[in-house]
DNA sequence: ACGCGAAATTGCAGTCTCCGCAACTTTGCG
DNA sequence: CGCAAAGTTGCGGAGACTGCAATTTCGCGT
């Protein structure tokens, strides 16, 4: 795991970055359909075909996830106490991350993306696919697992991502109303517990 | 509710079928790629213009949900036994709709056509939060609570069919080993009795 | 410092998706 | 029968996306 990276791949990462970030600010600014692929290529700085190098479609540029992250969280997943149960430890990362307001503010503006272009939901959803992917790696190797074979790794993670998008959803539709580390903290709580624990209010 | 439609009516999910249908099959035959909508719109008898009045996307076409299969689910979901709990309602009637060979295929065909065609993966999903949003409502009533307000039905709803995807795609990467109807049974127990309850191994 | 080969960017041409609009056809209904 | 609403169709066009081949950039060994 090389930790520092020759030139080449570090201007990758930044036109990368470059791209997304203005799809995101161009989006924001003037709605999903008022926003050309040629237009992002350009805030970017590199030429309309380049955009195709780095993503499929537009939208892929405004709600993908940066595989960098995808490695990061399931890093830090696996390098959990090994007596967590899984969801405790996906859990703990997962609010760990909301607390650096940077990252939650990343969360919130796709969720606020989502919800003012439901054309951009597939997409999302698709994002959150390849996050349950990294997970499901990461907990399998937890179990000592295959997880191709053991259904329980990718049940707990799905179930957990689930827990976890709803409850990003509640919380920006009800104007944040707890902390949001709160309000994770609760709903991987009840997955832990079962969600039986709450039959009738 | 009038279950009596006029001929209009009877003709548009007539229309609706044969695109998905048309659809589905050359998918199938012939790959993503090779099919243009057009080859659909022939295949159901329509104008190649029709085809998107019916839907968005090709995509949408292949692996959309049929919206009166999400109002039938909704239902059945709401008759059930007020004493049962959520996770044991949604699962009565998921597994219930996945004993009917008919059904049960049709979800097959689905996964089968994701697998080979990964782009499809997130109109998919997209499918899904549809299914979601349906079952939410219902279970809120069951609950007596306001969706928008609590938090817990969208939770557990958002849960529960992760849980339903999560087995259904490791049901059919392993070649359908049990019965599918054990499979979901077991994924919906865990869910309510907590992810805790297997903490290793 | 030089230059070779791999990696990345770019332009171009073309296909297909998808949408607005306006004309036309069908259908329910008085 | 005839009108109004609903649905279909064709047309035109913008824009998404791709394969290909030319070109530029950059890492690296000598």
């Amino acid at each position: 795991m090389p930790d520092v990276l020759d030139r080449r791949t570090r201007r990758k990462l930044a036109t990368h970055r470059a791209l997304a970030h203005a799809a995101r600010q161009l989006v924001m600014e003037r709605g999903l359909a008022d926003v050309t692929t040629e237009e992002i290529a350009d805030a970017a700085g590199v030429s309309p075909r380049t955009f195709f190098n780095y993503f499929s479609c537009k939208e892929e540029a405004i709600v993908g996830v940066d595989p960098s992250v995808l490695t990061a969280l399931a890093e830090e997943v696996e390098a959990r106490p090994a007596d967590e149960s899984p969801v405790r430890a996906i859990s703990a990362v997962l609010v760990a991350v909301n607390d650096l307001p940077d990252t939650a503010s990343r969360w919130m503006v796709r969720t606020e993306l989502m919800r003012r272009h439901p054309e951009l939901v597939p997409r999302h959803m698709a994002g959150l696919v390849q996050l349950e992917a990294a997970l499901t790696g990461a907990v399998a190797r937890r179990l000592g697992v295959d997880p191709n074979v053991d259904p329980f790794p990718a049940l707990v993670v799905a179930t957990a991502v689930a827990a976890l998008r709803s409850t990003m959803e509640w919380w920006h539709d009800n104007g944040r109303p707890t902390p949001l580390t709160d309000a994770l903290g609760g709903a991987f709580e009840t997955l832990d517990a079962g969600m039986a624990q709450r039959p009738t209010t």
